[in-house]
DNA sequence: CTTTACCCTTCGGTTTGACCGAAGGCAGAA
DNA sequence: TTCTGCCTTCGGTCAAACCGAAGGGTAAAG
């Protein structure tokens, strides 16, 4: 499938004009071009996008689905370009910090606080990326600092593991599994399972370790949240794998029973990583300092 | 700027590959094609991207943030697919739901647990959409229903209130807003924000209804997650707006002031909307049935 | 210090394909 | 019946994407 942003546009306002002729107006192309366009799209998808009526067109549900993954995929152009613009302004007395998911959901909100609250003059400018693309940015020298999982390789790097995130199965309460207290992923792979929404990195992850093993994760629904998840597999819908450490949390709240996982990918740290402590700009020092610090402030949620 | 998924395409191999060269053949192109289409990429960036080293390129700060959108957008991409690739298949015994976010994050959870613990021949396909877009799928009858704010106007559909999905302040303890109760979204505007990620709705449609009263809206940081944002407020970092209902929940962990907003379009409501109550499905009707239910299930979280 | 090995940019020529206007066909409205 | 609005197809035009070759630079090797 060869697709163009101009074609993904194109189809948006076709959409919204509910016409071929003045979807053309609103993209700025002649009727013939917006025609042929389109039918180079519905070839390429395979699929037929929008049903043809005597006074316009309507989408069909796969058109729906484009559509919204083309608004998607649009609106992460104008972050993108808005990010890019800031470059020009460069924000002083903003610290740039790169973490990944896991530290930026659990980890860092109250490490964060404390720090915030007693700096009024500095504020944080913090971007969520993948445990790979922090590497390569600390490496380049294009951010000081960031949060990862060990599970990625950091060559010339330092690393400073400041906080576990192994992985754990949860599983209705009275489920079999329960009273076992550990479980290898291969053995609950045929499982029905409570998933997290298709894109998320964790969810991914899974998919190609059951993927190496030669098998499908079935899914009875896909959440969002880990809070969802959780409340799905205490109801006994299914299982599911999440962070250790949400588990836990979450423990409180929903009666589900947690097993640790006993394959090697599953244990993870999160680490800080930086190329040389002694070369860090004063603020930013102090502040992994006290994201490493001994003095835990409110961590125990 | 007019780029291409193809630009992203190439540049992401250079990146990759570490050099022009490489990533020319890595994307199937020749050295001075990659060359000259890399320059467009900069041009209309308006940014430098990548350095020039006698042995290869490596990214500028501007150039790894274009990357990791490319990555972004790429990703959706096959998401897209993915989903377009579903429709052939067509899963049997599976419910397709649309929901706005507050939805999938606040109400959804509970209710639907108990609803798939007692149907284990069900499955529900959940998917984040806005409301606008839900309301779009519905009226097409492209879905059979929805759940959606009734922010947006809804000609010719059925909506059925569920349950009420106001916007609230939070405040620091001791903040000398607390002990009002109550404010108008432009008393607040010149305070520190504490803000949600960028490109996020909620936050988007904030930053509009800032932008029509002239004013730009200040962050101190910007979270990923509503606990996050209540953690930073709590510990006097700033202050914060989200739905009510999320508020009120997490005062039971971090000890911040909930004042309500008083403008007219901070007053929402979650909705079941449909065309026809009695043409839905049965699995469909009973579900719906199920999430209007007066008899809450674990629902004072 | 020279040579070699890479790597990037620029140039001129070729070709693809994106675009357009015009013509044709179709279905509902008048 | 005619008229209107909409979509598709066709042939011609032209910008731009692509390529090979040539030029110029720096680091490593000899």
């Amino acid at each position: 499938m060869r697709l163009d942003l101009a074609d993904l546009q194109l189809f948006l306002c076709i959409v919204d004009a509910g016409s071929i002729t003045q979807g053309a107006v609103l993209a700025n192309l002649a009727l013939a071009s917006a025609s042929e366009r389109l039918r180079n799209i519905e070839d390429s998808a395979g699929v037929q996008l929008l049903q043809r009526l005597p006074r316009g067109v309507v989408t069909t549900e796969a058109g729906e689905t484009l559509a919204h993954h083309a608004r998607m995929m649009l609106r992460q152009r104008t972050l993108m370009q808005n990010e890019l613009q800031d470059f020009a302004a460069g924000a002083r007395g903003t610290i740039r910090l790169y973490a990944n998911t896991a530290a930026i959901t659990e980890f860092l909100p109250a490490k964060l606080a404390s720090w915030l609250a007693a700096r009024p003059q500095w504020n944080i400018d913090l971007k969520e990326r993948t445990s790979t693309e922090i590497i390569r940015a600390v490496s380049a020298g294009l951010a000081e600092a960031g949060i990862v999982s060990d599970a990625v390789t950091a060559d010339g790097l330092q690393l400073q593991p400041v906080i576990d995130d192994h992985l754990a199965v949860i599983v209705p309460p009275y489920h079999p599994l329960a009273p076992l207290g550990k479980t290898a992923f291969s053995d609950i792979i045929s499982e029905p399972f409570i998933g997290l929404a298709a894109g998320s990195a964790l969810q991914e992850h899974l998919g190609q370790h059951a993927a190496r093993l030669g098998k499908n994760l079935s899914f009875r629904i896909r959440m969002h949240t880990f809070s969802g998840l959780c409340e799905m597999v205490s109801q006994g819908v299914g299982i599911g794998i999440l962070p250790e450490r949400i588990a836990r949390q979450y423990r409180r709240r929903y009666p589900h029973r947690q097993l640790s996982l006993t394959d090697s990918w599953a244990k993870r740290r999160l680490c800080l990583c930086f190329r040389d402590r002694e070369a860090l700009s004063v603020p930013v020092k102090e502040l992994l300092a006290h994201l490493a610090g001994n003095s835990p402030v409110s961590d125990n949620r």
